[in-house]
RNA sequence: CGCGGGGUGGAGCAGCCUGGUAGCUCGUCGGGCUCAUAACCCGGAGGUCGCUGGUUCAAAUCCAGCCCCCGCAA
C-alpha cells in the first residue's frame, strides 16, 4: 500500500521534490495545497503558483485555501487523512491540531544547514553573509518556526559568484532525492529524529525591499553579496539624479583611489566606477545598471547617454 | 481599469512643456597621422522620430486609441 501524501508547496523551489515525489510508485500524492491565485505583477493579473502548474499538469488535485488555519482546512486535511504531508516553501505557519493529523507529521525540506539560517529566505542570506556552504535539510515541522527535529541533510558548496536564483535552482534538486529518501527510511522507521541545537541558531527573515537598497559605506565585497543574495527580487538599487535603479557588479581587484563613498570615479574607458567603504575603500565596478524607465544596459552604454559630470554619485 | 516612467539612424541618450532646417556620445565605412593603438585628425553612409487616426498652413513636438518595454506595488 502506497504512502498517502499531500504536498504543500507554492514556489519553484518546491516542483523539483513534487516531480520526484510524483514519479515513485510507492507513494500516492493524494492532494497538492498551495497559496491562492492572486493578482501579482504589473497589470495585476492573476497568476497561479508554480506548483499548482505542476499538480494540476500531473492530474493532483488542488486546493488552495485563504487560511490554512480556518475549519474548512482541517475538514480538508481530515478528509484526506494524509499517512504524511510533505511541506516545501508553502507560505502559511501550521496551526498544531493540523500537525497532528498525519501519522508520520509534517515533513520539511529547508534550504539551509539548521539550526542556521531558520527562517523564509534562508539562501539569500547565506549569500548575503558570504557563506561558502549551505545545503537542504529535511526536518518534522513543530509549532514553532523551522524549529523541528532534523531528519537528513545534503550540504552544497556556494559559489563565489554565485546568485541567488542559480542557488535556489541547486538546492532545489539536492532537496528532491532527499525528500524521498527521508519519507522512505521514516515510513520504515530508519531515522531518529535530531533535536536542533537552538543556541546555534540563526534567523534568516523574510526579505524586505529596504534590504535591497544600497549602503555605498559597506565594503565593494559586501555589496557585491547583496548584489548576488537579493535577486531576483529586491536586487541592489540606488538612486542616481534622483531616479530609481538597480544595479549590478563585481569588486575591483585592486582597491583604487580613496574618496566618499557613492562618488563615481572619474575614468576614461574603464567603465563605471563607484567608491565603497568598508574597513578600507574599495570599488565596486558597476557592469549592468537599469534606471527606472529605461531598459538594463551595460556600464558603457549607460556612460554614454548619460554624461556624467565631475563629482556626481549615486545614492544621494 | 492598481500607480508611474519610457519607445528618436546599429547602441545609449537629448530635443517634446514654449509645433516650423534630425542634435550628442559610441559604433560603422573611407582617408590621414603613428613603431603602434579601443588614441588622435578629416570626410561619408545610415532615421517611416513604436503603430493608427485627429487638430494645424505645418506634428518627433498638441489630442485620442492601440502595441511593446521598464520601475513601484505584490
Amino acid at each position: 500500500m502506497p504512502l498517502r501524501i499531500v504536498f504543500c508547496g507554492t514556489p519553484a523551489f518546491a516542483v523539483p521534490s513534487l516531480h520526484r515525489l510524483i514519479a515513485q510508485p510507492e507513494f500516492e500524492i493524494a492532494g497538492a495545497v498551495t497559496q491562492p491565485d492572486r493578482p501579482r505583477g504589473r497589470g495585476r493579473e492573476i497568476a497561479i503558483s508554480a506548483v499548482k502548474a505542476a499538480a494540476v499538469e500531473a492530474g493532483i488535485p488542488v486546493y488552495q485555501p485563504e487560511k490554512i488555519r480556518s475549519e474548512e482546512a482541517y475538514e480538508y486535511f481530515r478528509g484526506i487523512a494524509p499517512d504524511v504531508v510533505v511541506i516545501i516553501a508553502y507560505g502559511q505557519i501550521i496551526p498544531p491540531r493540523l500537525i497532528a493529523i498525519p501519522r508520520l507529521g509534517w515533513i520539511n525540506v529547508h534550504a539551509s544547514l539548521l539550526p542556521k539560517y531558520r527562517g523564509a529566505a534562508p539562501i539569500n542570506w547565506a549569500i548575503i553573509n558570504d557563506e561558502r556552504r549551505t545545503g537542504v535539510t529535511t526536518m518534522q515541522i513543530d509549532a514553532g518556526l523551522d524549529t523541528g527535529p532534523m531528519l537528513l541533510r545534503s550540504e552544497v558548496e556556494i559559489g563565489q559568484d554565485e546568485t541567488a536564483p542559480e542557488l535556489a535552482a541547486r538546492l532545489a534538486e539536492a532537496g528532491a532525492p532527499l525528500i524521498v529518501e527521508t519519507l522512505r527510511k521514516l515510513d520504515r522507521g530508519e531515522i531518529t529524529p535530531a533535536p536542533q541545537d537552538n543556541s546555534q541558531a540563526t534567523l534568516a527573515p523574510i526579505l524586505k525591499r529596504d534590504d535591497g537598497k544600497i549602503d555605498w559605506q559597506l565594503s565593494a565585497r559586501k555589496i557585491y553579496n547583496r548584489i548576488r543574495g537579493l535577486q531576483p527580487w529586491p536586487g541592489a538599487f540606488t538612486s542616481f539624479r534622483g531616479r530609481n535603479c538597480q544595479i549590478w557588479g563585481k569588486p575591483l581587484k585592486p582597491v583604487a583611489a580613496g574618496g566618499e563613498p557613492g562618488f563615481i570615479l572619474p575614468t576614461q574607458g574603464d567603465g563605471l566606477l563607484v567608491i565603497c567603504g568598508g574597513p578600507a575603500a574599495s570599488v565596486l565596478r558597476v557592469e549592468h545598471i537599469q534606471v527606472e524607465g529605461r531598459k538594463r544596459v551595460t556600464d558603457f552604454e549607460f556612460m554614454r547617454g548619460a554624461r556624467i559630470e565631475p563629482g556626481e554619485r549615486f545614492g544621494a
